[in-house]
DNA sequence: TTGAAAGCGTTACCAC
DNA sequence: GTGGTAACGCTTTCAA
């Protein structure tokens, strides 16, 4: 591999100056540069990115820190996150979390712009202590679907998304409402759908409705616990005519069991989701569109723009939230016991 | 940021015993090691990965080449590679390809352990003097669903699966049939779905049916081209019985262009895909499962084989292929036109 | 406008 | 075993 030194020998000039000709210094001489240029071109010369790191101090590359990449809402933001660096110098390292270790361990293993220029983190909170050393070290972080103090962050009303998710069921005329989200207290912090489930309690007391503890399951949000979870709701004595399941991925699998249990969408049991993933728009689910995209996309626009020396304050950015209603939901069965869903039940599978 | 210079000071041994501590040298003395080790402890010092780069030459990171990132067939691979991934020290720089511009520019961007230790290549094929190149500057490259001289490479054997797709369709009756693919002469260089279609072809020939060339139609591996494509295939006047789509995206999009012509599956039209993609099994797509998690996982671990200085010799290593029957297809319509479907054909939307 | 040289933080080689 | 000291390849003063 050429080095520095070997295009300044064969251009006949110092280190410095070719240096300075691959910064686009403009200190330097037009015919020099050319000379520079074609020696360049004759060794085929790349910088190395560690010398240039080392020496600059910073990496060129950005790290984004995101729980299940693989799970579609992930895969949403990561493609807004993807589009809003291209074009950029930086590369993209992904650090993948699928337990709360993984967390802690990525988090720590930033200590400065030695390892990444700025940290992109979705859906995960980081504590404020993370948070002081990193922007100590000079690495601006930007969270995306998560709390976060001092720091620019990029999130919806999740608890008006909660409200709307509900106040949708209850004017189509249900009162026994489900409601599935993820445990307030898990592992990784995941604060988002907490907020839903107050907007739906919160719908639930403005419309004189009763908390049903035994309708409110907490799962993991994928498609198996969505299913598991609806499944036991719809086993209950007095099941709900209604299921607000706190993400797309559980409104699939509320969807599932409620085939398995020979029920029917809408007629017998309404289902509400939230995120709007790509999948729902094919299966007709009704659900609170949040810009998944859009949030990738700003969360790296304010990294980018904290990188390039124009630091965004630590603003609170709330992207809008929309109701889409599609084929899952319909009004509730007219009966005199609003408890009561139409038979038969047998497990049709 | 605390150096390796002052755990050296503070532990008041020299540079050279910090690093050997480091890195796990046998030949220091436990009482030193026990020294530097707290001084390390009480400075919180964490070494610097350019400078430590810089001085190995390499970089712990390992690129990942993959066009479509955000396609539910990447993701699935991409899967398997973070999972191979997990527990090395290796980071993941994802390089996303939407262009084939993209494809040259990051290949080309590798020109040494600077910037990447190993290279994993997804579905895109790499020229070989491309690959001459890396291997010369000692990086490792690993190709997966797509071909390659004197690399280790992961594969199927497409062209097997796009018989089986077709043969499964001739057993049920059908003389008609269409199949979707990608276009042979498309900018990235993508070959699997080429041998797909011979595989189709070699099926027609063996049963004696002719090749409708009208009944081919090329197109990117999404739902939307898919539903475009199936569009134009059920409009034909003599519209096939049955469709392959050599990517299960397609076929999602022929189901939703079936639905569109208010025509059902499988009663009017068979439909079978090819990946089997987590969507496929909630749909009840037929199709021929590849093992796209294990594609991935399988190369990184060849990666990492080679990076582990054991270099796997250039294997091409073929994973199974599988039918699998849902209920998207289905015995062809009895008719003496065995190119008459059922009427009415209708817009329904 | 340019060259020389001092870092940047490690590793690795060479003495001791 | 251990310390001193060249690399590693680049950027960035500092002089000229």
């Amino acid at each position: 591999m050429p080095t520095i030194a070997d295009v300044a020998a064969h251009a006949g000039v110092g280190q410095g100056t070719v240096s300075r000709v691959l910064n686009g210094s403009p200190k330097v001489r037009d015919a020099t540069r050319a000379r520079v240029l074609s020696a360049i071109e004759l060794l085929d010369y790349r910088p190395n990115p560690l010398a240039r790191g080392l020496s600059r101090g910073r990496c060129q590359t950005l790290g984004v820190v995101v729980p299940f990449f693989t799970h579609a809402s992930a895969i949403e933001r990561l493609r807004g996150v993807a589009s809003g660096l291209d074009g950029s110098r930086y590369d993209l390292v992904l650090f993948n979390v699928e337990s709360p270790v993984h967390r802690d361990e990525h988090i720590a293993s930033i200590t400065g712009r030695d390892r990444a220029d700025g940290l992109l983190v979705l859906s995960l909170p980081v504590a404020d202590r993370d948070l002081q050393r990193l922007t100590a070290a000079g690495v601006p972080v930007v969270l995306v679907d998560a709390p976060g103090t001092g720091v620019p962050t990029v999130v919806t009303d999740d608890r008006a998304g909660g409200r709307v998710a509900t106040q949708h069921l209850v004017d189509l005329g249900h009162r026994a409402i489900g409601y599935l989200g993820h445990d307030p207290s898990n592992p990784f912090g995941f604060t988002a759908t907490d907020d839903r489930e107050a907007g739906y309690l919160e719908v639930l007391a403005d419309a004189g409705l009763p908390v049903r503890r035994e309708l409110i399951r907490y799962g993991p949000h994928d498609r198996e616990a969505g299913r598991a979870l609806a499944a036991e709701l719809l086993a209950e004595p007095h099941p709900p005519t209604a299921i607000f399941a706190s993400s797309d991925a559980q409104a699939m699998g509320v969807l599932a069991a409620t085939e398995d249990a020979g029920l029917r969408v809408p007629r017998d049991l309404s289902v509400i989701g939230f995120d709007d993933v790509e999948l729902s728009s094919y299966v007709g689910l009704t659900t609170v569109r949040q810009p998944l995209f859009e949030s990738g996309r700003l969360g790296v626009e304010l990294l980018l723009a904290a990188l390039a020396g124009d630091p965004p304050p630590p603003t609170v950015h709330a992207l809008p939230l929309e109701l889409v209603v599609r084929s899952t939901t319909a009004p509730a069965p007219r009966r005199h016991d609003p408890n009561h869903i139409s038979q038969p039940r047998g497990n049709a599978r």
